[in-house]
DNA sequence: ATTTCATTATATCGGTTCGATATAGCGTTG
DNA sequence: CAACGCTATATCGAACCGATATAATGAAAT
C-alpha cells in the first residue's frame, strides 16, 4: 500500500526517502504519518522490482570530500572516514539517495490504485482516494462503492448492539459504529458528485440502476 | 495489544481461541474482528510467559472415544484414530485447547490495561476503553485524556489545509480531520461523565482546572 | 446410506508496518 | 567551538494480517 503512495509522489518529481515522508506527512497530514521503518523497505521492494531507480544526488558544489585519504593527521577521523565508507558504498557525500520512477513504475502505479484489494483498511483507502485523480471516472466510482458496500455490510454484522455490555465496552462500540456511518455519508457525498461530473444529463434517469 | 484484550476475555471465562475470536466479534464488533494469524500467535506468548495455561476440553461426555482401541471392526476407522493422535498429542478428542488465566497473566493484565502506551492506535485504544471497567477511576480518567491530547495535537499539527491540494486528497484529509474532531467530542463526554461520577459534589468546583 | 457442505478448530507462512535504535553530516546558536 | 537540532539512511524485532493447510463434526442433500 505504501508502494502505491510513494509511486503517487514519484510520479509528479523525484524524491528520496526523508522527503517522502514529509511530502505525506505535511500534504497529508493526520491520515499519512508513516515511519522510516516502512519507507526505506518500501523504497529497497520498489527499487529491486525496478519500479524506480535510486540516482545520486547530483547537487554536491561545495566541500568536494572525496579525496582518497585526507591527511587529517587524526587517526581516529581517519577510521571514521572509512567505516562511512564502508557503510555507504553507493551514496554520495551527503547520503541522499534520490529516487525516480520508471515507466515500469508508472504501470505498477496504475495497477496498484485499480486493484481491487487495499479498500479494507481506512488508511489504505484513504491513501488510494488521495491519489484517486489518477483514475479513470469509472474506476473512480468503483472505488468509491466497494468501499461503501464494505462498510455497509460490516455495519450491519456488528449490528444489534449486545446488551451485555457495560457502559465503556458499549459507549466505544457505539461511536465506532457512528464512525463508520459517517464515512458512509461521506462516501455518499463524494458517489454524488461523481456521478453528477460523469453523466450530468442523465443523471436522474440511470439513477439507482444497474450496479453489476 | 491484543494480549490484553484476550487476557480480558479469559477473566471472565475460560475460553478456546476460535471462541475468543468469535467473543471479539460479536461482543465488539466493527472494533475487533481480530485474524487468527494473530489470535494464536498471541495465546502462545502467553502461554510461553506463564500468563495463561492450556487445559485439555474436559466436556466429552457423549460417545466417549477414548478407549485405547475400540474394536470398530474397520481398519481404516483405526487408522484415522491413531493418526489423529499422532498429530494431537496434547489435544483432546475434538481438538479443542482451552485456556485459563493464571495469577500472572491478571497481573500482567493490569499492567497492560494500566500502561501509558498503545494511545496512538484507535484500535488499541478502542480495546483498552473496552475493558476500562477493570480500571481504577483515577486511571481511567488519565488513560481518556492522554487520548485526548493526542487527537488534538494530532489535529493541530495536520493544521492548515494545504491548498494545492486536489480535491480527491482535500476531501479525504477534510474527512479524516472531521472524524478525528468527533472522537475528540465523543472523549469529551466520557471525561466529563468519568469526572462527574468521580466527585458528583464538588464538580463545577474544579471544573476546567488544572490538568496537569 | 453416503456424499457433500458448512461450521468449528488449530496452526503456520510470508509480507507489511511500526517503533526503537544506530549512525552521521550539516547548520545554527550560544 | 561545542552543543544542539535537523536532515538523512538503515536495520532490527515484534505484531498483525490474509491466505492457506488440515481435520473433525454435524446437518442437509442425493
Amino acid at each position: 500500500m505504501l508502494d502505491m503512495a510513494i509511486l503517487g509522489l514519484l510520479e509528479e518529481k523525484d524524491l528520496h526517502g526523508y522527503e517522502i515522508r514529509r511530502q505525506l506527512r505535511d500534504n497529508l497530514g493526520i491520515l499519512a504519518n508513516v515511519s522510516f521503518g516502512s519507507i526505506y523497505p518500501a523504497l529497497s521492494r520498489l527499487e529491486k522490482t525496478g519500479a524506480v531507480v535510486a540516482t545520486e544526488d547530483q547537487a554536491t558544489p561545495a566541500t568536494d570530500a572525496s579525496a582518497p585519504a585526507p591527511p587529517t593527521g587524526s587517526l581516529s577521523g581517519e577510521l571514521a572516514v572509512l567505516r562511512a565508507r564502508r557503510h555507504t558504498p553507493t551514496r554520495s557525500r551527503r547520503g541522499k539517495k534520490v529516487y525516480r520512477i520508471t515507466e515500469k513504475g508508472r504501470l505498477v502505479f496504475t495497477e496498484l490504485l485499480a486493484e481491487s484489494g487495499s479498500v479494507d483498511d481506512a488508511r489504505s483507502f484513504g491513501l488510494k482516494v488521495a491519489f484517486a485523480r489518477h483514475l479513470a471516472p469509472q474506476a473512480r466510482l468503483t472505488l468509491l462503492e466497494r468501499r461503501r458496500a464494505i462498510l455497509v455490510q460490516r455495519l450491519a454484522e456488528a449490528g444489534a448492539h449486545n446488551p451485555d455490555l457495560d457502559v465503556y465496552a458499549r459507549s466505544v462500540v457505539q461511536h465506532t459504529a457512528d464512525s463508520v456511518t459517517q464515512d458512509i455519508t461521506w462516501l455518499d457525498r463524494l458517489i454524488a458528485t461523481e456521478r453528477a461530473t460523469f453523466h450530468p444529463a442523465a443523471a436522474e434517469l440511470t439513477y439507482e440502476g444497474d450496479i453489476r
